[in-house]
DNA sequence: AATCCGTCCAACCGCCTCGGC
DNA sequence: GGCCGAGGCGGTTGGACGGAT
């Protein structure tokens, strides 16, 4: 009885949902020391978590840059347009849609999107056993083929060529700088910015530093004149080629650096890690 | 006012892949 | 080549919440 000599003493993690202070433990942490090897970040951290739970927290949650509420139209029939392509392969659809996460498109997909299109083949269904009633052609296609057609369509409309640009641009690298600052927190001044955390209640740490942030003049000028000043607050993703953005995406990058806001912290991992002090976020 | 029920979403779980040893 | 740990991903669960009865 008891433990074996060898065995090994399995920590007693708490599960369940993160409260603010823990939040903040994890927060400081990453902000200070990024995460690096996510299993060290709770003992680090001291936080009575393991590693992947702080990892989804982070991704999840509060990762900055992150883009909470209602999902617009657009990012709708990106979801749908990319699952009829993708399949369930969120991680690879919320790379398409800046600013959310795999889970949240996952949660949104079960919750209302797999209705919807249930719902349309189902009609689409129904009008087909009237076509048949009425129409002796044996060339109607099936309902999901047709419901595919649908969305196809729509896609079309939405000017976004996912059989080409999206899947050249599962090969792009990954988001820099422009995976945190997705359009609420570039937007200067904006009241989408905050409407969430307003809506809620919510208005945590995090967001407050990264308003202090937004309200920084370089950075304001240089996100206000840069790339994203224009399209990309309108999901440039769909709006424009994934290429161009893409493209925007260095040349964001470039601006950033012309404008001296990345020679804050000089020799500091651009894809890793970022700094924030004094209400002012270092990369 | 109470409780029932459906929905939403944060978080957990298990599996897979990859890299280091 | 096998083992092990870490990271990543998709499926699932459970609790909070709001509307209906």
């Amino acid at each position: 009885m008891g433990l074996q000599p060898l065995e090994k003493a399995k920590p007693k993690y708490k599960k369940g949902l993160w409260s603010p202070e823990e939040d903040n433990k994890l927060k400081t942490h990453i902000v200070k020391h990024g995460h690096g090897c996510w299993s060290s970040v709770p003992i680090k951290a001291g936080l009575q978590r393991n590693g992947k739970s702080c990892r989804l927290r982070w991704i999840n949650y509060l990762r900055p840059g992150l883009k909470r509420g209602l999902f617009s139209k657009q990012e709708e029939e990106t979801i749908l347009s990319l699952h009829q392509m993708l399949g369930n392969k969120w991680s690879q659809i919320a790379q398409h849609l800046p600013g959310r996460t795999d889970n949240e498109i996952k949660n949104y997909w079960h919750s209302y999107l797999k209705k919807k299109v249930m719902a349309n083949t189902k009609e689409m269904e129904s009008h087909e056993q009237v076509h048949y009633a009425t129409s002796s052609s044996s060339e109607t296609m099936d309902s999901s083929s047709q419901a595919v057609q649908n969305l196809a369509t729509q896609g079309t409309h939405n000017n976004y060529n996912f059989t080409n640009e999206a899947c050249q641009s599962s090969s792009l690298p990954k988001l820099l700088f422009a995976e945190w600052l997705t359009l609420d927190h570039v937007q200067c001044g904006g009241s989408s910015a905050n409407s969430y955390d307003e809506s809620l209640g919510l208005k945590n740490g995090f967001d407050s530093q990264i308003s202090s942030f937004q309200e920084s003049a370089t950075v304001n000028d240089t996100l206000s004149q840069g790339p994203f000043g224009g399209d990309y607050h309108n999901n440039s993703l769909i709006h424009n080629s994934a290429s161009e953005v893409y493209n925007s995406q260095l040349k964001f990058g470039t601006t950033m650096e012309e404008s001296g806001f990345i020679h804050c912290m000089p020799g500091v991992d651009f894809s890793g890690n970022f700094n924030m002090s004094n209400d002012t976020m270092y990369i």
